[in-house]
DNA sequence: TGCCGTGGAGAAACCGGTTTCTCTACCGGC
DNA sequence: GCCGGTAGAGAAACCGGTTTCTCCACGGCA
């Protein structure tokens, strides 16, 4: 930089304020730097900026599993935006752990990020209002935050539930088997919540087993599910890693859906139509999620926006054949 | 830290060489130092860190595609290793754009990360030489790239389709179609070449159609396949994301796999064994691959090897149902 | 004509560490 | 006892920008 200044005879300060372009400079001024820049194919030191300003152009996004494609596709989209904002993004895999989760968001303070999207794996967590007195924008995605400083961008779990129960039972089943999350996640809890609710609602019996949104988990609890002699009729499953546990569970038994087995998933995963026969699911929008979430962080990033918004989306229900109604 | 110092009544240079442990320091000012930095908890200014090393904790990883399986597992496991060695990680999209990958690798340069693991869709981007001149060690996954001194992570993509072809024919199969990705792309080029290769050793002419890597091009190009009268009896097919507009366009075809269609299919995503019939795929060792990549990086990183070194990996064929066979 | 306000440029401080350079004190060897 | 070598500490330079502060010149107004 002090080499751009010298070329063109100006002072360092000026070439800043050129690049920046926040204060006014003279024509003959400005063009001179702009000159000598492209003469020397001079590039700002990010590093340097960064320490300067405090602050970088890279946003956070914490997520349990990026493997899970619910979440690679909320972390494509909120790529895409960042992206074409200038943003970097820093993906952080916490696998469920408050203890990852902590040190990851205390990495992201010291990495001054300039916002971050979490969907947390510990709601209480100190750190979270840590970077909000920090300054740092931060919405949270899914899963609901206790410091009510951040934004917010919730699926309508309980809705959800709700209306697989009512399809299955207007579909004429009782007995309606619910393969739940973890419920220390909220998400879990409140697919489960939804599902009970919506059981007493009918006078029905929930009939719940873990499946700990883990495929293996759900595999197990569906293979002993499957093996009572008196078994359910139709099953909810809390999501799309739990429905494949499911599926393989299901399928060991030799049990034909939906015929024997009536079945409706959380999650609208790529390959839900084409297993046999086609998954009528529950479809969170997630990647109208995602953007939205950019949306509102940008707007605080930029300042445009100072009291907290939470959205929530309803999801949508895709139904194919697994159901086995309408 | 200027306050750590003086709280410990040393110079901020001690305060850094006790933090860094890089010089001696005697014990009585260590001590003093830890206790300083305890009571302040102080934490050091990461920005600060980076503008005066000229490097940051961060490792870019440049996909074309972090939605699909195949590379979210990759850049999971990347992140898996990262974490445990203390490294942040940049994920980038190119969407197969060299346009794309070339800003990217720019920012990389800028934002001086420490290495980049690149699955190009360039492979003589200058950009690459550029990252490797400035001494940011850079390794080739799945893809190579054009400069010798990148370390490279690979899988044979020859061989494994031309083991589909062996296997299709070994079953009696004389028309084996494939659904072809990107032939600009090397992975895409590859599976194609082995396949042709296979077939010509058979004294069997290739058929293949274009999918471009992408379920909706898969599936017309299947489907119009699927409309021949005299269409083949086998088919393979060159990615996951193909295999979902296969799949369906097969389905929609009233085609039954295998008794009329064979099929084999590049990766093995988690659903490849819930499909009717389960498939048939040619597995490539996406984590141990990944892992991989990060120790060839990290050796790099640390110095310990200068010499470029590039690994081959197989596939694994998980014969199912879908192929017919054995 | 004189004075005040302001736009625009440069000088210098600053961001917060790391690292080189310098200096002192202590040790061992001759 | 003197000298060279070295360990360990502090002073100061440095990384490369941004921003505040200062100053000058010019324009408008009385």
């Amino acid at each position: 930089m002090a080499d751009v200044a010298r070329r063109a005879s100006v002072s360092p300060a000026t070439v800043s304020r050129v690049l920046n372009g926040r204060d006014s400079v003279g024509a003959a001024y400005r063009r001179r730097v702009l000159e000598a820049v492209e003469e020397l194919s001079y590039r700002p030191n990010r590093l340097a900026q960064n320490l300067r300003r405090q602050r970088t152009a890279t946003i956070g996004v914490v997520v349990s599993d990026i493997e899970n494609p619910h979440f690679s596709e909320m972390v494509r989209a909120v790529e895409d935006r960042a992206y074409r904002q200038g943003y970097r993004v820093l993906v952080c895999n916490t696998d469920e752990s408050p203890e990852k989760q902590r040190a990851y968001l205390q990495t992201l303070v010291e990495e001054r990020v300039v916002g971050v999207v979490l969907t947390t794996s510990d709601p209480v967590g100190r750190e979270i209002s840590e970077l909000l007195d920090r300054g740092i924008p931060l919405v949270a995605f899914d899963r609901e935050v206790a410091d009510a400083r951040a934004d917010a961008v919730i699926a309508e779990n309980v809705g959800a539930a709700r209306s697989a129960v009512e399809l299955l039972v207007g579909g004429g089943h009782q007995r309606i088997a619910f393969v739940s999350g973890r419920k220390d996640v909220e998400t879990g809890a409140e697919r489960l919540d939804g599902y009970q609710l919506a059981m007493r609602a009918h006078g029905l019996e929930p009939e719940v087993v873990e499946g700990r949104f883990r495929t293996d988990s759900a595999r197990a609890a569906v293979a002993q599910l499957m093996a009572e002699t008196d078994r359910p009729t139709a099953l909810i499953v809390g999501n799309n890693l739990m429905t494949l546990g499911a599926l393989a569970a299901v399928q060991d038994a030799g049990i034909t859906v939906p015929h024997h087995l009536a079945l409706v998933a959380f999650d609208d995963p790529s390959w839900a139509a084409l297993v046999d026969p086609p998954l009528t699911t529950l479809a969170q929008p997630v990647r109208r999620m995602a953007t939205e979430a950019m949306e509102l962080l940008l707007e605080r990033i930029s300042g445009a926006r100072t009291e907290p918004r939470r959205t929530v989306h309803p999801f949508v229900l895709r139904k194919r054949t697994s159901c086995g109604t309408g």
